[in-house]
DNA sequence: CTTCTTTAATTGCATAAGCAACCTAAATTA
DNA sequence: TAATTTAGGTTGCTTATGCAATTAAAGAAG
């Protein structure tokens, strides 16, 4: 194994939370803004309903990497919001299909500003080669370990 | 503002807790491997005290990034576990100095192991030069938006 | 001193995560 | 087609987080 022990330290610290909970919380911060009353988890849920509608609990657990029983949770919550709807699946009776509420997609416009207003401040001052590189390392830690 | 929107989404997936989430969860299930029976989150409280003891709720907030409410309860909860102590300090009578108990201290040769393994198997093929590129822009992100 | 402000910690309330156990429907296979 | 296995969701239990409001001690200002 190669000596990692130079920037393990701080590395570890980023990689368990630090930025990503910096990031999350600038989020929720911007959403506020605009107004938008969802925490930044619903924004994950809302955000891939926002690019495709009538997907499974299990695809969302998939694509935002979260058990099953966050995602019955988190659809709970925002059926209650009323931003989304179960739609029992006929061909699949197991399945629900979640689609977006008017109210929901109403949220789009405005969660896809805020969310970029987010990345932007978060990237502010970095270079493309830098990014890639950081995004490179990312996507590997996340093969090494998923 | 540069155009970032070539890796954006994955990018943004990534801070946004997808391979923090994969360290964690690894990481709390090498702890268990090490018949450590502690969560990940009081891993880096204990980890902090490991390295130095008698620091404030305060201090260990600002280290681990969490607010003073997160702190109280992983204390409390450390302490029900007999593996930490709040001792009054008797200067500062608001401040609580935090303590490992003999029980506390005895876990660190194991914990320490355990978070190294997680660390190895994160980085694992990725080389020295690629990792401090990752760190310093996880380092500027943070900077930005913390 | 006494008042005002700041700081350390706690509590309450709501949301979220992980894990294990469970239920039901679908798919396999015998 | 009956029996078994797999897959999608839900529930229970415990832990953790964020924010706002509160208490108590310390420090500063008058």
């Amino acid at each position: 194994m190669s000596d990692v022990s130079i920037l393990s330290d701080e590395f570890y610290s980023f990689l368990t939370g630090k930025v990503s909970t910096a990031i999350s919380r600038r989020l929720q911060r911007n959403l506020k803004c605009g107004k938008l009353n969802i925490t930044s988890e619903q924004w994950t849920i809302l955000y891939h309903l926002w690019l495709e509608e009538g997907l499974t609990q299990q695809e969302l657990a998939n694509l935002t990497f979260r058990d099953k029983p966050s995602i019955t949770r988190l659809i709970n919550n925002l059926e209650k919001l009323s931003l989304v709807i179960r739609v029992n699946d006929k061909h699949d009776r197991r399945s629900n299909l979640i689609y977006l509420t008017k109210e929901g997609r109403k949220l789009k416009d405005e969660g896809m500003k805020q969310s970029a207003i987010t990345i932007n401040e978060a990237v502010a001052g970095l270079g493309l080669e830098e990014l890639r590189v950081a995004q490179q390392v990312l996507d590997k830690v996340f093969q090494n370990i998923k």
